[in-house]
DNA sequence: TTTGATGCAAATGTTTTGCATTGCA
DNA sequence: TGCAATGCAAAACATTTGCATCAAA
């Protein structure tokens, strides 16, 4: 049986081959986001024979199970990306779209802080940061 | 001239009474936060004649001007708030809904470090904190 | 075999747009 | 008057859902 029927089989899920399919995507590239509609095209351009529908049911399962995270880059479509156990946020550039990730525990600290002056319990969190990536600064738009 | 129509005109938008009544709306409850079709609830209810189009035109329009801020709290519809001048970030309920603004310092310039970090020059950014409020944690969901 | 997963198409919810009409300056 | 703003309806867009079919256990 390969890993990814494993990790299915893991996380409760019905080794199916849409499921392999879409796993298998996201561990070949890992540290990447994609977007539902990017993973259905990249699977349709492997020759897989799938439905956007079943991409999105795979994907909020994933999510669900803990698999895959899911990030909202403002108003825009939902991201993906492999979910590697550690809690991180992201910095993206608005020019070129590149995605940083990055943890910063004094944030988080904090992040705990506020909530706790408010009297909320802290579930958890979406912080996104907006600037310009080395490359893009030089190089700006024309 | 009402106090809104010198904001529009401050604004360098045309004073027309959709803008007027958009704008008096959001500086009568301020403060709070309304979805597009909310601005547009309200304002039908008060017995306005205005079409949901114009409302998102307008929002957007306030929002690129600066009047109003713009934001998502994840997948959801946007949200409009009145612009104070003072950039804060959110803490949401996951369970009632109740919205509570904050600014913290050290998270804004640790922020600042993060993308120095990574090369990139930080423009805005985008923080949500969920969890649940004081009442919310006292009496948990049936 | 039997239940759950899939694919398709249609429905949904939010937001945007085309276009004829209206209304500020 | 003239051009921008509006209202309506339709389009666009991401996402979800109903349902008949298909496939994994």
């Amino acid at each position: 049986m390969s890993s990814q029927a494993e990790t299915l089989k893991n996380n409760g899920l019905k080794v199916t081959l849409p499921r392999l399919k879409v796993l298998e995507m996201f561990e070949k590239t890992p540290g990447q986001h994609f977007s539902a509609e990017e993973v259905y095209t990249r699977l349709i351009e492997s020759g897989n024979d799938i439905g956007i529908a079943t991409i999105y049911r795979i994907l909020m399962q994933f999510a669900d199970a803990g698999l895959l995270r899911k990030s909202n880059f403002d108003g825009d479509k939902a991201w993906f990306e492999l979910e590697d156990g550690e809690h991180h946020d992201h910095l993206l550039c608005v020019d070129c779209g590149k995605v940083v990730e990055f943890l910063n525990p004094s944030i988080e600290q904090q992040q705990r802080t506020v909530a706790k002056q408010h009297g909320f319990e802290l579930l958890e969190h979406n912080m996104v940061l907006y600037g310009l990536c080395g490359a893009c600064r030089k190089t700006p738009m024309a």
